[in-house]
DNA sequence: CAAATTAAGGATATATATTGTCCTTAATTA
DNA sequence: TAATTAAGGACAATATATATCCTTAATTTG
C-alpha cells in the first residue's frame, strides 16, 4: 500500500465528477476546495486516473476534468490501482532462499505456499473491488445523503462549470 | 500497512516451529539465521506473535519459542494480524466532512459509501486469510518441497534443539 | 491573434513510517 | 552460580509518503 489518501481523494473526485453536467469540465482548484484537500497534491493522483483513461482533460479557460467513461464502466478497482498501482499488497522476499539447507537449486520450483496463498487474499480484496462500480456507489449515495446536501452539491458545482 | 517484512518472517517462522520435536524450543538467533534476516528485529515480530499467544517461550538455556497451539488451530490471519495489527489497510479520513455545502450537521449518517466498500473489500482479503490454517501450508509445502530439503530442514533442526 | 487558464510533470523539501541496532532487565534453565 | 534467553526501551538510519513550487506546453476564450 503506498498512497493513504490520495486513494481516498480519486474516489471522492470520481464520484462527484459523476455528477457533472454533459461537455462540462471541472478544475483541480474546485476538486481540491470542495474536498478540503491539497491542490497541488491532489493532482498528482488526477494525473494518474488521466493516465489510466479513467478521467480526460481540457486545457485553457474553463477546462479541467471530466469522466471518460460512463459510471456503470468503471469499477473502483480501476480507481484504486491507478493510483496505488496494480502491485500486490504483499511483498514476497523469498526468505526461502535463505535456508542453509538450500544447497542444491530446484529449476522447477512454484512460487512459496505462504506467497501463493497471501497472493489469493489480494485477488478476493481486488475481486471485490471490481464487483463495485462507480454507478453502485452513486446510488448508495443518493439513498443515504439527505437530498437537501444533494441538491447544494449540484448548485456547487454548477456555480464554477458556468 | 505498517510492517512489510516482518509479516513474512512471521508466516515462515511458524511455518519452521510447527516441525520442533515436542517439549523443544527455538531461539531468535536460530530463526533468524535460517532465514537470512537480522535477529534483533526479528525479535519484534516473535514478540508480537507472542503477545497474541500464538507461540510461547522458554527462557535460559535451550530455550526460544514453540507453537502455542496445533498447526490446525492457528489460521494465517492469526499471524498476519498479530504482527500487522487489526486496522483496515484503507484509512478513511472523512473527507466529505470538509464538504463546503454541509452547513448542517446529519446525526445519524452511516459512514461514507465508499469506505463501506472499501471496508468489505478489506474484510473479503480477511476472510481468505481466515481460511487458511497453519495445517494447511505445511500439507502444500510437504507436496512442493523436495524430500531431499525437508529431511535436511529437520536435520538442521534438531542439531539445534538437542 | 492575444491573453488567460489549465494539465503535466520535474525538482525539491518536509514529515512520517519502516527498518535495523544496541543495550538493559528479569526470568529461567542447565 | 553462570550462562542463556525473551522482553522491551531507546535510538539511528533509511525509505516512503506528503506537500509545495515552478516551468512548460497546450488549449480555449474573447
Ligand atoms: S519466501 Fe516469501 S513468502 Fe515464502
Ligand atoms: S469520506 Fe473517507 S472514504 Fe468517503
Amino acid at each position: 500500500m503506498i498512497l493513504k489518501g490520495p486513494v481516498e481523494w480519486g474516489l471522492h473526485c470520481c464520484a462527484v465528477l459523476s455528477g457533472l453536467p454533459e461537455g462540462q469540465y471541472l478544475a483541480t482548484r474546485e476538486l481540491a476546495e470542495f474536498h478540503g484537500i491539497p491542490k497541488e497534491y491532489l493532482s498528482k493522483a488526477m494525473q494518474s486516473l488521466s493516465q489510466a483513461s479513467i478521467v480526460e482533460t481540457s486545457l485553457g479557460p474553463r477546462g479541467g476534468y471530466r469522466l471518460a467513461k460512463a459510471p456503470d464502466q468503471i469499477t473502483l478497482l480501476e480507481i484504486v490501482e491507478a493510483i496505488e498501482g496494480k502491485h500486490s499488497t504483499f511483498i514476497c522476499t523469498e526468505i526461502r532462499k535463505n535456508n542453509p539447507c538450500l544447497t542444491f537449486t530446484n529449476p522447477d520450483s512454484k512460487p512459496c505456499a505462504i506467497a501463493r496463498v497471501m497472493w489469493e487474499a489480494d485477488e478476493a480484496w481486488r475481486a471485490r473491488l471490481q464487483r463495485e462500480r462507480l454507478s453502485d456507489i452513486l446510488e448508495t449515495v443518493k439513498r443515504d445523503v439527505p437530498g437537501e446536501l444533494l441538491r447544494k452539491n449540484q448548485e456547487w458545482i454548477s456555480s464554477r462549470t458556468q
